[in-house]
DNA sequence: TATGAATGAGGCTTCATTCAT
DNA sequence: TATGAATGAAGCCTCATTCAT
């Protein structure tokens, strides 16, 4: 029974995923993800309390799992540069694999309405911290010399952010993906990260 | 008679740039604008064509006169390091002195409407086109090394714009122009510039 | 069986009634009532035919015990003096121990929809008759001048029920039953009681 | 064009009027008082804040201008006779002139929202003082006994009231002005009113 | 060119009612 | 008989745009 609701709210979340990225937010009728998840408008009234809970709510469950992902992957990490790679890797082939996803992060959720705004900054501060967490950690085992974090962490967000905005854009036709390793090395040198002379 | 008609293009123009700031474009009305500059409703639309078209023509003017600005100084720059630094300089500067604008630049122009992405990219690709300009004659020059231009791109264009956008959400109470070194010096790292052995 | 069927259909029109008198007929929502009631939203709809036979059915069943009372109490009467004394005692009363009766009936019930209304008058008309026969009573005996019977039960009602509402707005600070005596002088006056010569 | 403001305001106050009376308040839709004024839906709320809006200006327009319309008859009064006559007469021959005016105020005005209750109470209120002030006179005067003010002011307006609503009803087919004298005679006998024996 | 009153299409949301369990 | 999740029709109101002046 529980179950059920649960799959229904994903039917929701996943229908208003395609239908904010197909039309964006505002063009988008809740008509519209009530069809494409197979319910009755009034329906989503009983999961959701208004369209904009949806856009927020799509994001916090979609960027939530993300960033867990994210932070599983990097506590097995043991270097800096090994931390790096997982951050963009991951970024970038969640992005790819979820390009409604990408389209709503990227576009829709850009709204100046603080309504919107709030409830999506405190998610996405949890990415910041995780990012900013693997550049302290770097200064601190002397593999990335003293930088100001915050600065630090807005080049490598707005780098993957930037790079996601375009693949979204189509501007270029590659994959997201293949930028990967062009990227990382970018960072690297911003950085300055010590290559693990361990041995 | 075409100074006055201008004039009060701009006035618009001004009034639709901070309604859009404090509102959000969505929930911004025409009569808002039209109140701000002093004009009736109707006479916005003896010179722009929609509402949507306001918005367009503010990114195309005050983006179109900023990179206007950034071309004319990198002309006098000899040395890739002093034109990253210009680039980064003139648009944390701009933004920092022209915060309605940069709010609606960070936020209200990421829409997903075509009608406004389209005009809008056109735009951006000028600014795009600059920095790409900027980083291919830093590898001619074999200041820096080859590398992708894109991706290149893709991060100091990101790290600007997340940096503004930061500022703008008032996430960092700092200004904006304090960036400046720290942002330069990444993207030294990270484009491995040979500072000018020039002498 | 049938009592606890009955017992459940007390419950719900106690509850409706509560619902009514706080929220307003139409803005009480049947799932308040249901929770008041303590049954499901369905629940209701096997006792009752819609929201609006809720509202019938209350004043049905309340006024028709209320008119039942008046109806027995009177037929202990001898005078026309004790028979007005009993009606004005018994409305006042029963409304100042019934406040959510008194609410409903005072404001929810004026309905204008012909649905709610035929089936209210035809109840109405029932204590409607009660008090032209209390009149038409006096004036056989001699105890009442011959008068517009019609006319008089309007001043008597539209008196009492004036009353009440004025209570019931609280724009009268008194108590509802204050007002007995007062009002029964005005009465006899209006109606010219000869007071019992019986000796 | 300010003559113009007012044209339509008052169109779409006896629009309202009509289509409350029809319909009830809450079964009519803004949409039919715009038919019927032969205006645009949106137009209405150039001149009123909402559907519930109207309601209350519809009362206090209407019912101001049938107050200030009593009250200037009644400053040529010279006795409580008089003055109870005049308020009778023009109450029934009003309501009777207007009888869509009669439906709304007898039905839908009995709306239990403090939203709409708050603004028809105060107006009401200036009736009430009317009738009261009539009945102070009587007492100062002489010509009325001491007796409880509210309460004779209770059972004058709920007598013509309802009547009214009797009317309204159609319960009774006579006009209502035929139950001027009637209920005139009752008022006399009930609030003892001593014919003016001036000579 | 300028006005601003008027337009009217359009959409989010509510909530009485149903029905599968 | 009882449930309560689901339904979906229906309506108030907003606001970009027009047009008579």
């Amino acid at each position: 029974m529980d179950a059920q609701r649960e799959g229904k709210f994903q039917r929701i979340l996943d229908a208003a995923i395609e239908a904010f990225a197909e039309s964006g937010f505002h063009h988008c009728q809740v008509n519209k993800i009530a069809r494409l998840a197979g319910v009755a408008d009034g329906t989503i009234y009983l999961y959701f309390k208004s369209k904009e809970d949806v856009l927020i709510r799509v994001f916090q469950e979609r960027m939530g799992d993300f960033i867990a992902g994210v932070s599983r992957e990097l506590s097995q990490c043991k270097t800096t540069e090994a931390r790096l790679r997982t951050i963009v890797k991951t970024h970038f082939t969640y992005m790819e694999q979820n390009r409604s996803v990408a389209i709503v992060t990227q576009l829709e959720l850009r709204q100046s309405d603080p309504r919107v705004r709030l409830p999506i900054n405190s998610t996405v501060s949890d990415y910041f911290n995780l990012i900013e967490g693997v550049i302290q950690q770097g200064i601190q085992s002397g593999e990335v010399p003293k930088i100001d974090t915050r600065v630090a962490r807005q080049m490598i967000f707005g780098s993957l952010d930037e790079a996601t905005t375009d693949w979204v854009m189509a501007r270029s036709p590659r994959t997201l993906t293949s930028g990967i390793e062009p990227m990382l090395a970018l960072f690297e040198g911003a950085l300055q990260v010590r290559k693990s002379e361990t041995k």
